[in-house]
DNA sequence: AGAACATATGAACAATTATTCATATGAAAG
DNA sequence: CTTTCATATGAATAATTGTTCATATGTTCT
């Protein structure tokens, strides 16, 4: 045996490499963040119905028969990760997703699920 | 106004189409499900760890500065989300990423963290 | 200005979940 | 077969988070 003090795999300084090839803690935490966003059934459904049109609260909490408040608390969270925007129409706030990222994640999420 | 009833952007009868045009709850129940097991700082670092190398349950431990049991409890969500697999090597289980879904989906993640 | 409507938001509660600790399983070596 | 090593797992705890309820903000209309 070569080193007896390793208890792993592979030798103490591939893993000291390794660890140096990871990106920083902050970048992951972003990361694992914007994951999270799509992580709940709620805002997945709020993003799924504004990937044909653009719609308004109301509109989007009767379509899923979920509270405008539970919609509201939800759409500031897809604001905050920039996933969806808006412009006001007199009383209304119109909400459309942001950009294609959004499209891309849940169709490459939904290959994943489908297999 | 055409019709009083509607406090919302849309008709009615376009919310019931859009609403039959959404996918079934179970499917967006299992995508919600894929990106929460992303949507976590330490499973994301494990398969960060996974990119470049398999790895042994120790040395991801030893690398990411964690327990081994919370390693452990985590590659066990990894495992029934099919994200890793693993193979027996001896007393110990050597991990690597299960497709390359993984690695697509984190680097359209990054993409839009970057920016 | 006041009423009505659409949306946002704060606090409280319930449910989910990541980590820790202790222990169990399973393989290899003496 | 007993000990040692690597990993898995169950229970308990602490922290995070989604929903609800009540209320605030901001716009339109009379």
């Amino acid at each position: 045996m070569i080193d007896e003090k390793n208890n792993g795999n592979i030798d103490p300084a591939s893993i000291e490499e390794l660890r140096q090839s990871l990106p920083e803690d902050e970048i992951l935490y972003d990361l694992s963040e914007l994951f999270r966003v799509f992580g709940d059934t709620t805002r997945i459904k709020i993003l799924y119905t504004l990937f044909e049109s653009e719609l308004c609260v109301n509109d989007i909490a009767q379509l899923l028969g979920m509270t405008q408040s539970s919609v509201s608390h939800q759409l500031r969270i897809l604001k905050s990760a920039k996933l969806v925007k808006f412009k006001r129409d007199g009383k209304q706030m119109i909400y459309s997703l942001d950009d294609d990222h959004v499209r891309s994640m849940i169709s490459l999420g939904l290959e994943h699920t489908e297999e």
